[in-house]
DNA sequence: CGCGAATTTGATGTGCTTCAATCCACGTGG
DNA sequence: CCACGTGGATTGAAGCACATCAAATTCGCG
C-alpha cells in the first residue's frame, strides 16, 4: 500500500472511530479494502451528474467539492471534502449520482469499489451502522449549510464556513488558526452562493478587521473568538466528541 | 393499531419499498414496531435543538419542518416532512438533535422508540441498508435545497420548492396539480430564506402569471410545464423510480 | 519573461429587506 | 348571529446588500 493511500485510510479510520466504536477486527476489515489511486487536477470534474458510480472516493490529498448547477450554469458547492473524508460514502447505497464532483485543488483520491464496501458492511453490522452514521453527520453539515446560506449575510456566512473548516482541519492535526486553504475566490463564491466580486470585498473586509486572512494557500485566523462570534458558530453539528472539541477550541492562539 | 397510525405506517412502508427491495418478513418487522401517537398544534416546536432524542417521528397527518436558527433569531427550515415521512430517521444513529422540529400545521405524529428501530435493523441487514438509503435520499434533497437557496432567485426558488412538493404529494396519491398546502407565508419565507413580504409579492406574481396559486390550504398548479421550467426542476434527486415518475409527470392537466 | 488565471477595484443597477400600515379571514365569546 | 380579537396577507416607501459589467493589477507558472 502506497504511503499516500495508507495515510488516507488512517485518517478515514480515525474519522470513523471518532464517532463509532469499532472492534479491532472491524478496523482490520477497513484496512483490508482494495483500492485504486488517482490524481485529479485542479478544477477537473471527475464525477458528473447522473453518472452511475461504482467506486467510493476517499480524499488523500487536496480538496474536493460536490456541486450542483443551475440551467443558467451557476454552480453551487454543496459539500467540501478534505483528506480523510469519504466523499462518496452515500453512493454505496445510492449509486446514481445526483450531483457532480470537482477537485478544488490538485488532489489525490483513493477509490474503493462499492462491492468491497458492501461486503465489509454485510460482514460487520457495526461497520454498516458506522457508515450510516457518517452519512448522517454529513447530512447535518449540509443542513447547517442551508441555514448559513439561507439566513446569514456575506461576512457571517464566510466566517461560519471558515470556522467549520478550521475545526475539521484541526481534527487532522493542523493548527486551528492556520490551516491549508487552496480554493480560489471563485470556489469560495460557489461555496457561499455569492459572486467572486463580493467574495473579494468581503475577504478584504475580514482581513482589514484583523479577523482572518488567506495568504499563500493557507487560512490564517487572527482572532478566533471574533470569527466564531461573527459567524455565529456552534460546532455541535459537527458531532466532534466533547474532549477533542474542547482541546481544539481552547487553543491559546 | 389506530387507523391513523396504520395509515402512516403503510405510507412509510410504501416510501421505503419504493427504493429498497424488502422481503415479506422485513415488512412484517416494520409493521410490528411499537409506537405512540401524538398530536401537535400548529407552530409548536416539539423537538428542540441539542435535545437527546429517544424516539423517531413518523408524520401521519400534517406537515413538519426541521429548522435551524441564527443568533439573530431568524429561522431557516432545512427539511419539510409530509405524511409517511420518517422525520427523524437519522436520530437512530445520531440521537443528539442538531436542529429543531416544528409543526407547520396541525399534525399527528407517530413515535417509534429508537430501541425498536435498532432492534429491527440489527435483525435484518436489508432493513438496515434501507434505513441508511432513506437517510441518503433525504440528504440529496437537502443538497438540492442548498443549490436552490444559494443560486436561484425568489421566483424560481419557490417554483422549485413547489415542484418538489407536488411530486412528493403525488407519490401519496394526491393530484400533482392540486395538493395540500397548509404552511403560511411565514413558513414559506423560512423555507426559502426570504422574507414574508417578498414571499407575498412573489406568490402574487406567480399567480398573476397563471402558474401556481395557493387557495384555501391547497396549492393549485395551473401550468406545470411553466412551473417546472421556471424552477429549473429536474426530479432526479428525489430518486423516484422512473415508472412512477413518468406516471406523475405525464399527467394531462 | 511572458502568458493566463486569479485578484482587485470602481461604477452602476436591482432584488430583496426593512419598516410601517392596512386589510382580511376566521374563530370565539357574548 | 354579530362584535371582536388575532394571526396572516397585502401593500407602499425607502434603503441596502449584493449583483453586474468592465477594467486594471497582481500572481503563479512554464
Amino acid at each position: 500500500m502506497s504511503d499516500r493511500a495508507q495515510k488516507a485510510f488512517e485518517l478515514w479510520i480515525r474519522r470513523i472511530t471518532m464517532r463509532s466504536d469499532l472492534s479491532a477486527s472491524d478496523i482490520a476489515l477497513l484496512r483490508s479494502l482494495p483500492y485504486e489511486e488517482h490524481e485529479v487536477r485542479t478544477n477537473h470534474d471527475f464525477v458528473r451528474m447522473g453518472e452511475l458510480v461504482t467506486h467510493a472516493c476517499l480524499v488523500s490529498e487536496g480538496v474536493v467539492g460536490r456541486f450542483g448547477q443551475t440551467v443558467a450554469g451557476h454552480r453551487q458547492i454543496t459539500a467540501l471534502h478534505i483528506p480523510g473524508d469519504m466523499v462518496d460514502l452515500h453512493s454505496v447505497v445510492v449509486p446514481r449520482s445526483s450531483s457532480a464532483l470537482q477537485a478544488l485543488s490538485h488532489s489525490h483520491i483513493v477509490q474503493v469499489p462499492h462491492e468491497a464496501m458492501k461486503a465489509v458492511a454485510a460482514k460487520s453490522p457495526a461497520l454498516a451502522r458506522a457508515f450510516w452514521r457518517d452519512c448522517v453527520v454529513d447530512a447535518m453539515i449540509l443542513s447547517e449549510w442551508v441555514v448559513n446560506i439561507g439566513r446569514r449575510q456575506a461576512k457571517p456566512r464566510i466566517a461560519h464556513l471558515l470556522c467549520e473548516l478550521a475545526v475539521r482541519y484541526a481534527l487532522l492535526g493542523h493548527a486551528r488558526d492556520d490551516f491549508p486553504f487552496n480554493p480560489t475566490q471563485i470556489h469560495l463564491a460557489d461555496l457561499s452562493g455569492l459572486t467572486t466580486v463580493h467574495i473579494n470585498r468581503t475577504m478584504r473586509s475580514l482581513a482589514k478587521d484583523g479577523i482572518v486572512s488567506i495568504r499563500s494557500r493557507s487560512a490564517v485566523v487572527h482572532d478566533w473568538s471574533a470569527l466564531a462570534a461573527l459567524g455565529d458558530f456552534d460546532p455541535a453539528y459537527l458531532h466532534v466528541p466533547d474532549a477533542r472539541l474542547a482541546e481544539i477550541l481552547a487553543r491559546p492562539q
